[in-house]
DNA sequence: GGCGAGCGTGACAGCGCTGTCATCAGAGTG
DNA sequence: CACTCTGATGACAGCGCTGTCACGCTCGCC
């Protein structure tokens, strides 16, 4: 193998190194025959620049940090699809590393992992993008990020988020309007804000018809399938049963929609099912799944774009808020007879 | 900020850069007590190494990268998970980095992005480790590597798989037990070697009990859903109807259990369904389907750990094969009378 | 014609580590 | 008691780049 580097590159071209790290890094002040040949030898030795090195010696890796820890792989999916593409049409890298722990051990893994690849910045996804504890060690320390986070408060943090109160409240009015009164609502995982505020979009929109979430109606969730099944075995041992369930993700709706088949339950003839994401799996259940489609990739697109502006100008960009969708297919239908 | 460097720590230990070095990387000939105010120092700093430089510095960059071009995420998410469990056991540090692009493009972007970032090798995953143009180039560079790659013969190279064929032919088996005659076949991307063994094994069980592929009955799929819609509208429309089905993923599976459920047919009532990889989805699908469990994780861990040990003492281990796991669910039932 | 203002370029230090080799104290040997 | 040998440590170069600064040359202008 034997590594070519910037000396090879500027002893073939008869130039010094510095010309060539100025032609590797777009600069100006050089002459368009001087980069041509500099250019020329680049593509001769098929020479890659260490990008070690160049972080090294400059003061930015160029490169940016993407830390998860979601339990729900599509999503996760289009997430990091989103950030890369930002990334690459800034020509940055991207790193992406799970975080499981929590509290002082997972701010000690995500400093160390910054601190150790010289990271740029870091783009935060949900649930780590609300752990207070976290947000404020990377602003202690000056470690520039961006959070896709929903909801709360204005921050001088980038943030990207999407309506998740107005989402939850069109769906339960989509049902409102097939004529669903009893509806029952599955919430999520209770670290993650989404959780909470799909509900309470849930509610407003219950509340606006002047109905209250009906005693044993809401069930505690976790995102998970395993937790949907659950979550629809209580409700649907119920009598009467609601007419309605929405959950507020798409694996847990894939457990209602087992479970209901399961006990033999049509739907949507007997029974509506919502979900919440889009994910890949909502088209493949039967019957296919009403839902909300979540922007997955472009939250990830955006708040990484809004990393970046931060990172070229110091300004904190406003926060940025991305459209969702009503999905509407098979799996809901009008209230039965 | 201002980040702590390995100077710091000499200085508040009142030793070299080089001790600590010695301390950082587990060296010999290091007094106890020596080591033991080094850690203190590098405690009381919160120092981490720069990996950048260590990487630059030093002839190892201690991370492997992952390579991949997978349709599917479940299977995909897995393999991750395996391949960094092994990394990090072993103190490595795992680059994940997907590529769509083939031949010469391909094989450039890969090796840009292994002397870009120092790499000490590479897993290279499916299907990405079928082609020969890469696995030439990487050779001819002296890249280690190990691959996660079904079948074909011997190879100077780590190679980690599980048996497709056998796998495909218990699972022909288990519907043939059924009492199942006519049963349809839709292969994977015909990119992936898998695809064709998986066929392969369909066709070696249905020959030992003396049948044919039946004419009409085996259709190319593409490993995706909706390859899997589209074959089973073809295998449905016939008359008479195949009594089961064999699609050689999980997702195309799904595609037929979505049609046969529009077309009124019961699973497996009067249709058996199997599919293979046993992904997340193969659980949350009604009814649940019958498949092959694929050892992504292991095989991942395993191939990593086969890599791990090329690069430490230069023998190339041999070929490992994973085991699999044939599980029946509720998507596989009777022949209908 | 003389002068300053750029432009194009290169020399060189240094980013934060590891590898190599030198050094030195103390233990072991005859 | 001189000798080698080993263990513990440090000095220093260098990994492959970028940042800083200095240099010379051309150009425009009074």
């Amino acid at each position: 193998m034997s590594r070519k580097t910037i000396h090879d590159v500027a002893a073939a071209a008869g130039v010094s190194i510095k010309t060539v790290s100025r032609v590797l890094n777009d600069e100006t002040n050089v002459r368009p025959d001087t980069r041509a040949r500099v250019l020329a030898a680049i593509d001769a030795l098929q020479f890659r620049p260490s990008l070690l090195a160049r972080s090294l010696a400059g003061n930015r890796s160029h490169t940016l940090g993407f830390i998860y820890d979601d339990p729900s792989v599509h999503h996760l999916k289009d997430l990091q699809r989103g950030a890369m593409a930002r990334c690459r049409e800034a020509g940055n890298r991207l790193l992406v590393q799970p975080f499981v722990e929590r509290g002082a051990e997972l701010v000690r893994e995500v400093v160390g992992f910054v601190t150790q690849t010289h990271l740029d910045g870091l783009i935060v996804t949900p649930p780590l993008s609300v752990l207070p504890d976290l947000a404020a060690a990377l602003e202690e320390r000056g470690i520039a990020h961006a959070r896709i986070a929903p909801g709360d408060g204005a921050t001088n943090v980038p943030t990207t988020d999407m309506d998740d109160v107005s989402a939850a409240r069109e769906m339960t009015e989509h049902l409102l309007r097939l004529g669903h009164r009893d509806i029952a609502f599955i919430i999520g995982h209770p670290e993650h804000v989404s959780a909470h505020q799909r509900f309470m979009g849930f509610r407003l929109a219950m509340e606006a018809h002047g109905l209250l979430p009906p005693a044993g109606r809401v069930v505690q969730g976790a995102y998970s399938f395993e937790s949907g099944v659950a979550a629809a075995r209580k409700l649907l041992a119920a009598r009467p049963r609601p007419t309605a369930i929405f959950a507020s993700n798409d694996d847990m709706a894939a457990g209602v929609l087992l479970t209901a088949h399961d006990l033999g339950i049509a739907v949507p003839g007997e029974l509506s099912v919502a979900g919440f994401d889009d994910s890949f799996i909502a088209g493949t259940l039967w019957p296919r799944l009403s839902t909300v489609h979540q922007p997955s990739f472009d939250l990830a697109y955006e708040a990484t774009g809004q990393l970046l502006a931060f990172l070229k100008t110091g300004e904190v960009p406003p926060r940025l808020r991305v459209p969702h969708r009503l999905v509407v297919r098979a799996s809901t239908g009008p209230v039965p007879a």
